[in-house]
Parts: C-alpha cells; sequence; structure tokens
RNA sequence: GCCGGGGUGGCGAAACUGGUCAGACGCGCCUGACUUAAAAUCAGGUGUCCCCGCGUGGGGCAUGAGGGUUCGAAUCCCUCCCCCGGCACCA
C-alpha cells in the first residue's frame, strides 16, 4: 500500500471536479417543471481585502458539507460564491499596499480564488461575481434608481456620523461605541445633505416578520432591539401665546398628571421661534450653539449633570390645565419621538435628575397599592402593582387601565393618541470616497436631483488623479467626468459624486447569482422565485443590525415594487463562530491571522477541513490551536490504512449480522441526523473515528469491506478528495453523486439489550435481556441480579419503575 | 437597568425530547511494544477521594453556588454568582 499523498490526491480529484463540472448547477428553463427539491445554499462572500483565515475557512466547509450532504440527499443544491469588493475593507487595504483599488482588490480576488479551489469546495464557479465589476454595479445603480423613483431613496440634511480617519460618513451600524467600526477613530457629529434609504418605512413589518424565519434567537433579539419599537401615545401640550401644540411621545401616560414641565431637544425646529424677540433668546440660542459643536461622546456621557436653559414659555398640560414651563436641553434627542418630552420628574430618573439641579417641582402620580402616597419631592421608580394617585378621575386605577383611559380621555378631546415609535433610523448610504458603486443622478440649476436613464447605465467609476480620502468626494476632483448635461433639459448639470456604502452592494448580491450573466435585467423574477429565499445562510453575527437587516428591507422593497415575490431574503441563518487568536477575533490589523495555505501544505486540505469542524460546536468561538491538527492527520492517515487494507481483502458478506455492521449503521444514523436535522458537526467526526476505531480492531469481520465503505462515504462531505480516492480503491466512482447511505432499521434494532438495574435510581447492574420482554419479566430478571440482590436486601421494595427498553428501578 | 446566549476533567468537548454507574471523540500526559536511539506507528491507562483480600473488587463525591420538583436532574422550576453579546439620557 503506497503512502498517503495527501497534495497528489487533492490536486488529482480536484482537477477531475473541473473536468466533469461537478458542482456546476444550470438554472431551471424556464416554462418546464423544474425539480421540486432544490436548495440554496449561501455564505456570506468575503471581502477581498486580503487572503481567507481560518474565520473563512470555518464558515465555507460548513457550507460545503450541507452543500455535498443535500446533493447526495437528493437535492438540487445551488452554491454559488462572490466578493464584495467596493467599499471602505478594500479600499483601505489598496491605501496600506500604495495601489489602485482596482489591482489590488484583482489581485486580492485571483488569490482567494485559489485558496478556495485549494480547499476543494465544491461551489458552482460559472455564478462567480464581483461588486465592483461594471456587469454588477450597473444593475447596482438600476436598483437604486427604482427605489429612488418609490421613494424609498431620499436626500436630506441630518446629523451624521462623521469619521476624521477615513474622512466619510458613516451608516449608524457603522459606529460602535461612539468609534468607527474599521478604523476605532472616535466619531464625530456633523449636520450635512446626504442620501438616506428610507428603511424606517418597513420598521413595523421588519419587526413582526421576524417570527416567521428560522434565525438564532440571539440575532432575532438583536434586530428587536436595534429596531426597538415602543407603544406609546402622542400628546399635544398647547402653547397659547403662540397658538401652537407642541407634541411628545410617551410611553407612560399615566403620569401625566405628575407632568411639571416640558423640555425641547435643542435641534427642536420650533425653538427659535419659541425665543425670538424675548429676552430669553440669546441665552438660548447661544445653549443651542454650543450644544450643536459638542461631540456625540460628550453628550451621552451619562456622568455629566444635566444642562439646560428656560424659553420663558409655558405649555398647558393638558390633563390639569396648568402651565408648565418649556425648558430646552440636550438630554433630549432630536431623533428620537417627536423631539419633546413631558418631564414628570416624579417617576422618570432623567426628569428627576433635571428637576433637582433647576429646582423644578416634582409631583406624585402614581403609588404602590398599599402604600400611603408621599408627600412629594421624592423620585418614586416604576413598580409591579401601582395605581394613579392625585390625578383626578383617574386616581385609584391600576397604571395600565389608567394609561389608555387618560389616552382615551385625550383622544376625546382632540389632544392626544396611541403612538407607536421606533429607535431605527434611515439608512444613510452615501460616502465621500472613491472605491464604490457611482450614484447614478444629476444636479441640475432648473431640475433639481434628476435620474440617469436606465439606458446610460452603467455610470462607470472614473479614474481620478488621487483617490485617498479628502472630506470632498475624490470623484468630483475627474472634471471632465463630473460635468454633464442635465438628463432632463440638457442644461449643464453636475454628476453626484458620492458613492455607495458597499452595504448596497451586499444588499441584493444574492438575487444576482441566479442569473450572474443577464445583461438585460438584475436578475429574472421567474428564476429568483424558484431559487429564493435562501435556504441555508451562513456567516458572522457581527452582520447583525447591518447586512442582514439592510438585505431584508432591499426584499421588502423589491417586493413592493413586483420584481420579486418574497418578502424575505433568508429562509434559515446560522452563525459561525468566531475563530480567535491570542484571545481575540483574528484580523489584519492586530496581526493575529492565521491563514490556511501553510496548514494544507503540511497536512493537505482534508485534515484542515476536518480540524476546524472537530474544534467544537460551530455556533461557538473557538481559540485557534494547532497541537490538535496533528491528532486529524493523524486520523486521516489511519482511515487512509485501514481502508486501503479493507479493499484489499475479500469483499465478504454485506449483509452479516456482527457488531460492526450494526456499528457502521448506527454511524449512518447518527452521521444522517446530526448533519441533517441538528446542524452539529463536530460529533459525526467523532461517530467516522468511532466507527475507523472499530473496524481497525476487527479487520476479519464479514462486515469489515462495508463497513469501510461507510466510513469513506459519510465522511466524504468532510474530506471530499481522501473519500473519492479510497472509494475509487473500494471499486466505486464519483463518490460526489452517490446517493447519501441509508441506515437498515434492522441492524438497528437489536435482539437483546442492556437493561440498566437501578436501586432507588442508583444503578446497581447492567443486565443483557432479549428485547422482547413484558414489564413483568424484566422485573423477574432485575431480581435475579445477585448484585441487585445484595443492595434489595431484606427492605421491602415500596414502588417498580419499569421503562421499557432502558430501565427498572427499585424504589425501596 | 432591559433583552439574548452561556458556565461540564489538565485542554477542546459529548450526553439530541429528564432514564445505560456523566465525561463519547480528540488533544495532552503516563506505561508498554517496535527501534542502537528518536520520530512515526501500534497496545493499554488517565474526573476526584476513600476502603480492602490489589481485582474485568467495593464505596463516596463530582456538571458555577444554594434550594425545589421527580423513582430518577448536566437536562425542568426558583434564588443567587460569574462570563460573553446586543440596547441604553429612546421619554
Amino acid at each position: 500500500m503506497e503512502y498517503y499523498e495527501s497534495q497528489a490526491i487533492e490536486a488529482k480529484w480536484q482537477s477531475v471536479w473541473e473536468d466533469a463540472g461537478a458542482f456546476s448547477v444550470p438554472n431551471p428553463v424556464l416554462g418546464e417543471t423544474p425539480p421540486e427539491r432544490h436548495f440554496y445554499m449561501l455564505e456570506m462572500l468575503p471581502y477581498p481585502s486580503g487572503e481567507l483565515h481560518m474565520g473563512h475557512v470555518l464558515n465555507y466547509t460548513l457550507g460545503d458539507v450541507v452543500t455535498h450532504f443535500r446533493r447526495r440527499t437528493g437535492w438540487t443544491v445551488l452554491r454559488p460564491m462572490g466578493y464584495d469588493s467596493f467599499g471602505l475593507p478594500a479600499e483601505n487595504a489598496a491605501i496600506r499596499e500604495r495601489g489602485h483599488p482596482r489591482e489590488i482588490v484583482e489581485r486580492n480576488i485571483v488569490n482567494i480564488r485559489r485558496q478556495m479551489h485549494r480547499l476543494g469546495w465544491a461551489i458552482d464557479w460559472d455564478r462567480e461575481l464581483a461588486a465592483h465589476e461594471p456587469e454588477y454595479y450597473r444593475w447596482t445603480q438600476w436598483l437604486f434608481l427604482r427605489l429612488l423613483e418609490a421613494g424609498h431613496a431620499y436626500r436630506r440634511e441630518a446629523p451624521v456620523n462623521w469619521c476624521p480617519n477615513d474622512q466619510t460618513v458613516l451608516a449608524r451600524e457603522q459606529v460602535v461605541d461612539g468609534r468607527c467600526e474599521r478604523c476605532g477613530a472616535e466619531v464625530e457629529a456633523r449636520q450635512l445633505e446626504q442620501w438616506f434609504f428610507r428603511i424606517t418605512a418597513y420598521a413595523d413589518e421588519l419587526l413582526a416578520d421576524l417570527d416567521t424565519i428560522d434565525w438564532p434567537e440571539r440575532t432575532k433579539a438583536i434586530q428587536r432591539n436595534w429596531i426597538g419599537r415602543s407603544e406609546g401615545a402622542e400628546i399635544l401640550f398647547r402653547l397659547d401665546e403662540l397658538d401652537l401644540d407642541l407634541p411628545v411621545f410617551t410611553t407612560r401616560a399615566d403620569t401625566l398628571f405628575g407632568a411639571t414641565f416640558f423640555v425641547l431637544a435643542p435641534e427642536h425646529p420650533l425653538v427659535p421661534r419659541l425665543v425670538v424677540g424675548t429676552h430669553a433668546e440669546e441665552e438660548v440660542m447661544r445653549y443651542v450653539r454650543r450644544n450643536a459643536a459638542r461631540s456625540a461622546a460628550e453628550r451621552i456621557d451619562p456622568d455629566e449633570e444635566k444642562t439646560g436653559v428656560f424659553t420663558g414659555r409655558h405649555v398647558t398640560n393638558p390633563a390639569t390645565g396648568e402651565p408648565v414651563p418649556v425648558w430646552v436641553s440636550d438630554y433630549v434627542l432630536m431623533e428620537y419621538g417627536t423631539g419633546a418630552i413631558m418631564a414628570v420628574p416624579a417617576h422618570d430618573e432623567r426628569d428627576f435628575a433635571f428637576a433637582q439641579r433647576f429646582w423644578l417641582p416634582v409631583r406624585q402620580a402614581l403609588a404602590a397599592r398599599d402604600a400611603e402616597p408621599s408627600d412629594g419631592g421624592g423620585y418614586v421608580p416604576h413598580g409591579s402593582d401601582e395605581v394613579l394617585v392625585e390625578s383626578g378621575d383617574f386616581s385609584g386605577l391600576p397604571a395600565e387601565q389608567g394609561r389608555s383611559a387618560i389616552v382615551e380621555w385625550l383622544r376625546g378631546l382632540g389632544c392626544g393618541a396611541p403612538s407607536v415609535s421606533f429607535r431605527l433610523r434611515d439608512w444613510s448610504f452615501s460616502r465621500q470616497r472613491y472605491w464604490g458603486c457611482p450614484i447614478p443622478v444629476v444636479y441640475c440649476a432648473a431640475c433639481g436631483i434628476v435620474p440617469v436613464p436606465d439606458s446610460e447605465l452603467p455610470v462607470l467609476l472614473p479614474e481620478v488623479e488621487n483617490y485617498r480620502p479628502k472630506g470632498e468626494p475624490p470623484l468630483a476632483s475627474n472634471e471632465a467626468w463630473l460635468h454633464v448635461p442635465c438628463p432632463a433639459c440638457g442644461e449643464p448639470g453636475r454628476r453626484e459624486a458620492e458613492t455607495m456604502d458597499t452595504f448596497v452592494d451586499s444588499a441584493w448580491y444574492f438575487l444576482r447569482y441566479t442569473d450572474p450573466d443577464d445583461a438585460e435585467a438584475p436578475f429574472e423574477r421567474e428564476l429568483v422565485d424558484y431559487w429564493l429565499p435562501v435556504s441555508q445562510y451562513i456567516g458572522g453575527i457581527d452582520h447583525a443590525t447591518g447586512h442582514l437587516l439592510y438585505s431584508r428591507f432591499f426584499v421588502k422593497a423589491l417586493n413592493e415594487l413586483g420584481l420579486v415575490g418574497f418578502r424575505e431574503p433568508f429562509a434559515r441563518l446560522f452563525h459561525q463562530g468566531w475563530v480567535q487568536f491570542d484571545g481575540s477575533k483574528m484580523s489584519k490589523s492586530k496581526g493575529n491571522v492565521i491563514g490556511p495555505d501553510d496548514l494544507v501544505e503540511a497536512y493537505g486540505a482534508d485534515a484542515v477541513r476536518l480540524y476546524i469542524l472537530f474544534m467544537g460546536p460551530a455556533d461557538e468561538d473557538m481559540e485557534w490551536n494547532e497541537n490538535g491538527i496533528e491528532g486529524m492527520a493523524r486520523f486521516v492517515r489511519r482511515l487512509w490504512r485501514v481502508v486501503n487494507e479493507a479493499a484489499a481483502s475479500p469483499a465478504g458478506d454485506a449483509a452479516a449480522e456482527s457488531p460492526l455492521a450494526r456499528k457502521a449503521h448506527a454511524t449512518i444514523a447518527k452521521v444522517t441526523d446530526d448533519v441533517g436535522r441538528r446542524f452539529q458537526f463536530n460529533t459525526p467526526i467523532a461517530a467516522i473515528m468511532e466507527l475507523v476505531n472499530e473496524l481497525s480492531r476487527a479487520p476479519a469481520d464479514p462486515a469489515a469491506r462495508f463497513a469501510a465503505e461507510t466510513a469513506v462515504s459519510l465522511v466524504q462531505p468532510y474530506a471530499p478528495h481522501v473519500a473519492e480516492e479510497l472509494w475509487q480503491r473500494l471499486g466505486g466512482e464519483r463518490l460526489w453523486e452517490q446517493p447519501w447511505p441509508v441506515a437498515d432499521p434492522a441492524f438497528l434494532e437489536r435482539d437483546s439489550y442492556e437493561l440498566v438495574v437501578q436501586v432507588n435510581g442508583k444503578t446497581r447492574d447492567r443486565i443483557s435481556v432479549p428485547a422482547d420482554l413484558s414489564d413483568e419479566a424484566l422485573i423477574a430478571r432485575a431480581e435475579a441480579s445477585p448484585r441487585v440482590r445484595a443492595h434489595l436486601d431484606d427492605h421491602a421494595v415500596r414502588r417498580t419503575i419499569v421503562v421499557p427498553r432502558k430501565l427498572v428501578n427499585f424504589v425501596l
């Protein structure tokens, strides 16, 4: 028997698969009845900002096992791959390496593609795409224009997050703890005109539809938190002097009688109107200006004492009819609710702190059911069983009842109504950077924002002399490109020089895979409706509030436009854990990236693939540890030796009943259940190891050959190269398309089994009994055991529990 | 503070709907075989404590802590501690 040569075997089979087009999946022919059992297996596409690391290896090997398993259990599997090649990660890599982003990105793609081939992943390479290619981004632009027409994309001035290092606007989803997700620089607040997608229009649906998809609970929880739906009421406070009604949003209308002052956010548009011409004007406007200059980090510092300024105005509390003073303070956020609040210091910590600071009155409106109402002046946190007090006719009502009663009453008076508020903000997607998809509009003095006609797409990303970030969009420096006639009136116009966030590119790529060469449309409705929603999506949980939310929004909007027939992109989602090294997740900036190349060269792709999945549960974080891979290489060599020996010996009787035959069938059942139902990938490897161990101990068993075939067949999704080679040596061919083995129940049903005999719940003996004994017979056998007898002694048995096929328990 | 996930040997982990003395499989470690030697390979051992007649012996304790339900709990319930993640001046 030859020595196991991983490099030669892997190269051999990779070229066999390529020649056979083994993993290419044609689309169904439109109009004909397509295969019913089809499966869309998708993993998040990589940024070509460097090479693959072990995190990618885990991600794509998982997808690969699922792909092979589904293919061999009778499914038609679409499993494509592409590159998220536009955007900051790729551009920053280019800056580091001092080259043009396109050249760097394309070089990285070549390298990543080589690594993917070397690992032997079963990808349909005919469907490869990259976001930076005009054939792709033409359709990103086309989809943008459809969203623009539908009013889902718009431009407005708004407070935005600005990264001073990357010199661009960031979406809220790209700011983590006040810092840029990419570079870690502290984010500044800026007031800028920007492009937004109206994702808030789908807030309710994005929340509700989480119940319709099979996603990890924690991911749903993250999205629910992010969307942040609050039910409450909008209440109008009358400002008679100026004939204004100021709305507030509150979730605690039951505390209305305790509202003793009123606060506006500094950015509230009515603030100047309230104070113009009064002697408060100067002080208030100074406060507003000073506040606008404060950084976001300063504003949200919880340790800082509250600041604020009185406007000199009063509004009327609609419940009490009393005037309450109107203040301006930055603890009220313009982006949430109405940018104004009714302050109830007795029942809100923040309002209380503000009242203390400025000597404002505190009035209690709720009290624990049995408590004496206190004489006021204190802060009373919300309890579980409280009733309204000092609240007119509503006094005595339980809080929740009082809340709806007050809202109902206000509604009758025309100054209140139930209302819902969200934390979610519209998605800011324009970037002042070079390496992104150009936004296809032209600014015209006469016509305003004019879309570039579909027929002129794509608007190609122009060459510029210096693409480095400088605050101004780099595209604007190419004057020849910038100045074009207005598509509507023909007068001189100016192109949009900002580019799109890379998350726009990835919000629809999974649709393009269905028809990547379509030159007439981004995709065919019939094809996307056939393949989508994605049957199984696999990727990092770090995209929970970004990509995964944006893609859901895109699909909902495209559904409304009639472009797709479904409302959720990813039916099932799985997150692989982080592969960490030195206690933190692998990243280039930390210099702790472990790539697969050296390992593949030393141990072969099969051992690397097996090891990354054997390390632990795939959805839990794992610390990269190279010690064990030697053990996995040992297993592959052992498999090689044992199967080669079995192949050389006489075939034996496949139907023979033997311990090894039973083990083989049990292993089939275990691996099938783990991969197919439980989505658990480490335990199947352990089960196959057990089978191989048992085979190596019983090489003369009549089922030895069957056990060898079974082990090879079951290990194929994990280690496809060595499996294919061994399969051939066993006399088979094209294992990648062989039906998945099926466990024969006759081998799983045993004639006898080990009955556990317990006394007072402690196992005292295990005896072999025939499978079909009655309860009474089982008890008799159990009682006969000498070991059990010793424990029964002369005690009286009070109760006997019999669990058929498992145990007998005597309770004394 | 609110929401979600988790805590099992020296290490990575198993135990799937409460039921085979919890710890499969692997790493590491120990012993032995082969070898001049080492590596590789193969065989055996390895939670912890105690008892003895030293055996394919007997017993106790062990799944973050404490309580409960149950004939029986890593698994279900309650209280608490710790770790990870999300949200948080969101009214």
